[in-house]
DNA sequence: CCCCAGGCCGCGC
DNA sequence: GCGCGGCATGGG
């Protein structure tokens, strides 16, 4: 393990080992098939939904949104904004959200536009911080933008024994990964997962699939 | 009862 | 620029 480089590959390797394919971003295919939407909105949606909230809750608001056909931009631009709110309320902060998601459905549509829109453009949305612009960027678009998450942060500080903002972690990522989509939207789930299964607040560190390399003691 | 979850904004300093 | 409180639901 000569340099950061080679230890955050082989981090990944060991992950990607541990628990498989993620295979981020979850979307369901067959609805967008039989209602001819695209699936890239519904992840623009599910990026603003999960700020700040558990995956379980958000489900609930997307199967709402899916029961009232209201799982694209269009629906929701066209929806009532109380409406809106009642739809996504299990995802919490429901009134922000509802304004959130009117405002990046505005700005994305037609939703083609996560292919070329500035980074910059997209922070100044209202409700889009850098984590969601990333997101958005990464798993909508296809586009090379590592995101940072809390929990990529905890796993940075413990494993590698440093810490930084958000701007600093992401080019670190992106300067000592190979630029490539599938290693970025893999390796941030399986961050994602991990970080649920062992590099929790208080870590499970027996057991841990990454614990020889970690700057950690065992606890 | 407590704490937490795939953040972000607006404010005061 | 940084730290802090508010935002809200559902689970452990």
């Amino acid at each position: 393990m000569r340099s950061s480089r080679d230890k955050l590959l082989h981090i990944f390797k060991s992950l990607l080992e541990s628990y498989g394919e993620q295979g981020w971003w979850p979307v369901d295919w067959r609805y967008h098939q039989e209602q001819g939407t695209d699936p890239r909105e519904e992840i623009v949606i599910g990026a603003v939904l999960t700020q700040n909230t558990s995956w379980k809750n958000v489900e609930r608001a997307l199967e709402n949104l899916k029961v009232a056909r209201c799982l694209s931009f269009e629906a929701v631009l066209g929806l009532e904004e109380e409406e809106l709110q009642k739809l996504i309320k299990p995802s919490g902060y429901y009134r922000q959200k509802a304004k959130r998601l009117k405002e990046v459905a505005k700005h994305l549509n037609p939703v083609e536009k996560v292919r070329t829109i500035e980074r910059e453009e997209l922070l100044r949305i209202k409700g889009i911080g850098r984590e969601t612009a990333d997101a958005i960027l990464l798993y909508a678009g296809d586009r090379a933008f590592f995101v940072i998450d809390a929990y990529t942060k905890r796993i940075v500080e413990r494993v590698f024994g440093f810490s930084g903002d958000y701007e600093s972690l992401r080019r670190w990522f992106e300067e000592n990964l190979p630029r490539d989509l599938w290693v970025y939207k893999e390796f941030h789930a399986l961050l994602d997962e991990h970080a649920k299964r062992f590099c929790r607040k208080r870590p499970l560190c027996e057991g841990c699939p990454i614990n020889q390399v970690c700057t950690q003691p065992l606890r």
